[in-house]
DNA sequence: TGCTAATTTCATTTTTTTTTGAAATAAATG
DNA sequence: CATTTATTTCAAAAAAAAATGAAATTAGCA
């Protein structure tokens, strides 16, 4: 390992920086979790949201002291959520990640990708119920047919909104 | 004992109905694991959802074929959230569930509920970070100034745009 | 009030999810 | 190439979440 190897040389950052960064992480967590990812996803994105470097896979595993096997699936969500991207370091064959800030564009992607197509699904599910329906209309089947109808309603107007949220987001 | 009796205790529906019903929990217990609530919620809401007539805790129990102490949890969290309310049957005296099927409000509850105590204590958090900052305004500090304050606009928009997002559900 | 049915509670069990760590793979270097 | 380093994969372990069921509690009724 040479001597420039690292931009970011495993320093002890100063106590302040050192607190920020465990509430990031905590920070993260939450947040994530209310997302529902795993824990080791939100202390990865938490760690590097403050940290003005980019960071190898087997430092942010590390610091975190999480396995490289949770680091190395925990950034791999995160980049399919494109939260966050590798930055070039010269001399280092390592990836180096950092965090993709803009708040927007991660909405976005996390609607995109993981709400969407359950939505899809939804709608199919839906046009299963109908078929379920009896042929013949009874006076039941008035009732059937209107917490179905309220269903679709309900899959419709989420699939225009939620993509439609991320662009409310004035930030 | 066959797992079909379980779900067939009681008067066995039409066969369109029964097929409604299957569909309709598959589905609840799709949305509702989407929204972090376990399989069992998704469960009662989605028997509830088709169901004509209210159920007390023991028959929905008996027809998902989970324990009463499943149910009565369960039923717990749903009316925490008014998804589902309780009608008087003359002569019986269980409690007979039913579902709530506006889901503008059912929305506003959960939002109400269960994101805007986190989106709270968030704003707690991000205030602790900006103690950890040192005092001095050094050049890397401006970096740190900079992320908190879009954590801090995050939150805050989060803060308006979910409140705002069940009144625009159109349905 | 005492009796019984209905419901809740909660320690234990089961199931599911997440993490680990070591082997396999891939990728860069000399 | 051969070697070393970095990363991924995945079976097994650990942790977390949910369900169970029996005891405790509550509430209706005679």
């Amino acid at each position: 390992m040479t001597s420039a190897s690292n931009l970011n040389a495993e320093s002890s950052p100063a106590l302040g920086q050192r607190n920020l960064e465990l509430e990031s992480i905590d920070f993260f967590v939450r947040l994530m979790s209310m997302l529902g990812m795993p824990r080791s996803v939100g202390e990865i994105y938490g760690l590097l949201y403050f940290s003005m470097d980019s960071l190898p896979m087997d430092q942010i595993a590390s610091r975190l002291g999480i396995s490289i096997g949770s680091a190395s699936q925990g950034l791999r969500t995160l980049r399919s959520l494109k939260a966050v991207r590798t930055a070039y370091v010269a001399g280092d064959r390592r990836d180096h990640y950092f965090a993709e800030t803009e708040f927007r564009r991660l909405f976005s992607n996390f609607i995109k990708d993981e709400i969407m197509p359950h939505l899809e699904s939804a709608k199919d599910r839906i046009s299963k119920m109908e078929e379920s329906l009896p042929e013949e209309s009874s006076e039941d089947s008035a009732f059937y047919k209107v917490r179905i109808e309220k269903l679709r309603r309900l899959t419709k107007a989420s699939g225009r909104l939620l993509p439609a949220l991320a662009g409310l987001l004035k930030l």
